[in-house]
DNA sequence: TAATTTTAGTTTCATATGTAACTATTTCAA
DNA sequence: TTGAAATAGTTACATATGAAACTAAAATTA
């Protein structure tokens, strides 16, 4: 246990990783994925990549699997393997000739069992917050993301 | 670019990726540590894991390794090959009779120059808001993650 | 102190993931 | 058409990661 009396402020020198931003992103959002991931892999034996690529079948599809890359913000690879997977199992079909993919029925059974879950969870967890706080986190993540990707890319050309 | 005219609210059994919490924060989370990850890569040739271990030992060591599990938040596993591979590195030493560890001298200049680039970062990021918002997002961000860490409790029980 | 239990740390194994190399397909021009 | 260039998608490879099994060390108790 911690004695509760911080340091006022770190000096340059120090850092402190609960209070450093990427840090708390990072440790959130892994939180988060890991419940869903084990529910989705519990009940439905999918990983995220996979149903990701379900719920933009369910809501844009038909798509390529490039129109599904983009969707997701996944890498190409990531959603090959997580279609082919999905092929497998006979959640999506792949119309050959134009490699346009959809979902199959039981893709659609499926993806109508997953929606409510996984509204349920984000509900569960945005119950943390109030209408007006949700509103306002979403506007700062969003700010954030922008700001993220521009610096994301200067990077790479620099 | 979107035309601006969103569907107003989505049916029950529609998801759009975008708008859904917890995509949003793996998303914003990725995009920031890859160019964190990219850049400590380049300059130090040091990994995430290894760089927080890094960080904990310069602001809180001499550490167990458990210790340095419980500030970094990190698996007992990825601490242990971060501090295996720190140690062939020479920055970081293991006092064997007790196996406390502790940064060496090349460790302690590596720390030093390291957290400003860290702290760059986080501002950088930050610019992206002002300090009001600033401090409202550490607050949200702060009921999150308490919310999705005892959803996550109470999954692992059930 | 010796034996047993508990705790800490490492290694193994299965799986996930991205980059780069490769292959297949589509588009375009001659 | 058919050949070249561009685009889309897959496979191979290197690396990362966590759960479980294992080993080592420390604490507890007889």
């Amino acid at each position: 246990m911690d004695s509760g009396n911080k340091p006022p402020k770190e000096p340059d020198s120090q850092l402190v990783l609960e209070q450093f931003l990427p840090y708390q992103l990072s440790i959130l959002s892994n939180t988060v994925s890991n419940t869903i991931a084990r529910e989705y892999r519990d009940l439905f034996g999918l990983s995220i990549p996979e149903w990701r690529v379900m719920a933009v079948l369910g809501r844009f599809g038909p798509l390529t699997a490039s129109e599904a890359c983009d969707r997701t913000a996944m890498d190409k690879v990531t959603v090959s393997r997580a279609v082919a997977r999905l092929i497998e199992l006979k959640q999506v079909r792949n119309d050959r000739r134009r490699s346009i993919l959809k979902l199959t029925a039981r893709g659609v059974r499926t993806h109508r069992q997953i929606v409510p879950i996984a509204r349920g969870h984000e509900s569960e967890l945005a119950a943390a917050l109030t209408q007006k706080e949700r509103r306002s986190l979403d506007a700062l993540l969003a700010k954030l993301q922008r700001r993220a990707s521009e610096i994301a890319s200067q990077e790479s050309t620099a």
